[in-house]
DNA sequence: AAACTGGATATTGGATCCAATTTAGTCTAC
DNA sequence: GTAGACTAAATTGGATCCAATATCCAGTTT
């Protein structure tokens, strides 16, 4: 019974998954553009059997848009879309942390500050994609921790709806410097057990960050 | 260029899902009972592809849960996800009738009185399966209103995922008749654009049935 | 007797092939 | 010159076939 080394990709669909979602992240991807089938099958090295299922996965976590016959394209984001994202995080990000608070325990708290940390460190190498990952591993220890499934699977949904633009803002060294103060804001709540300033940095947080993307959007395309 | 006469399935795994939501729902595919392919597949008269598609996408919604090279099996709801489900029913659809009610035009008031009018008809037929659909109309009429595509998809997720219980409770002629008294009271809200109203009577409405069906659900299985 | 090993069978995962549909382009009719 | 119809190419949808994995059962070992 050896321990695996480092993880496998189980199956193809998940691998073909996987490298899909960086695709969308890193804007290989742009949004709008249609999406052919053999082409991806043929850069990812498989069929296209693979790729339709994780398509109708994407399709699923609105991603990417179908029409029967005429295929997938890459779903477009508009600033409505953004606002409205960001008010339904509102809404069950409170929840989330309302149910977690009560219940965190030191090993939560310990693990929380870490994932904290890492994002600081992150930043410092200026590590894109590692300052996204452990924000997120940040965030979601403490909605996690509110043993809700559903809520925790609604709001990673949300989260990855508008992955895209979180690499943008973690872009400036202001932002980021930003990012770790409030998460040390949001840190002492915790460890008060103060429930309702939690939710408070929280709300915070997200302002900050739906101001700043929403701006970007509204002036000009993303690459600009 | 003649007018089709009734809906046709456009593609078989659309006819597959529609189906297979129908099997669910219905209890034909009870939760627990584990999913095979062919047999689904030769049931259907399609082969295996169009129904591994369609379970990828009751997997995204929840319907089943999936396993690596173990194969797809009925998710189960447990009390715990029936609370979960209706709590984070309460938060969006408040949110939904407060964006909703300042934006409903006659048009719109008309067709929701018209469903809930539809309600009642079924419910005198005793048709459970029109009861349902006309119910969902009902509200979803309003919380589309509010033009919140994202909400109201997180929202039709969290009704699907409840859809099983639903007849059960509509099948008691009591449940009916308060059903029906509670959608006046909402329609009487709305037009009175009172949203808070609106709210409450719809909070009081969920109540209602999460009482009933989480008895049903503690006191004994589906077909007891 | 319990536990491990090996192989047979059932089931899922993936690739290839064919059918159906859409789309672009061209030709014709008016 | 434009609208419509027809044709051809590209693309998606579905079926069949083969490979990979898991499960089950017998046999062997300790």
């Amino acid at each position: 019974m050896t321990a695996a080394l480092f993880t496998k990709p189980p199956t193809a669909q998940e691998a073909v998954l996987a490298e899909m979602r960086r695709l969308l992240v890193t804007g290989e991807l742009a949004p709008g553009t249609p999406i052919r089938q053999e082409a991806l099958a043929d850069r990812l090295g498989v069929s296209r059997v693979p790729v339709r299922e994780a398509l109708k996965v994407l399709e699923g976590e609105g991603h990417v848009e179908y029409s029967a016959h005429r295929g997938y394209v890459v779903a477009e984001l508009s600033v409505e879309d953004l606002v409205e994202v960001y008010r339904l995080r509102e809404l069950l990000e409170a929840e989330a942390i309302r149910v977690a608070v009560p219940k965190l325990k030191p090993a939560d708290l310990a693990a929380i500050a870490s994932a904290a940390a890492e994002v600081g460190a992150a930043g410092k190498r200026a590590d894109l994609a590692d300052v996204t990952a452990a924000n997120r591993t940040f965030h979601f220890l403490l909605f996690d921790a509110a043993g809700l499934p559903r809520l925790s699977r609604t709001l990673r949904q949300l989260w990855d709806a508008t992955d895209v633009y979180r690499s943008v803002y973690f872009a400036s060294p202001t932002n980021l410097q930003r990012v770790n103060d409030e998460h040390n804001e949001l840190i002492a709540a915790l460890h008060a057990g103060d429930a309702k300033a939690a939710i408070a940095a929280q709300a915070a947080h997200r302002a900050h960050s739906v101001e700043a993307v929403s701006n970007a959007l509204t002036t000009q395309s993303l690459d600009g």
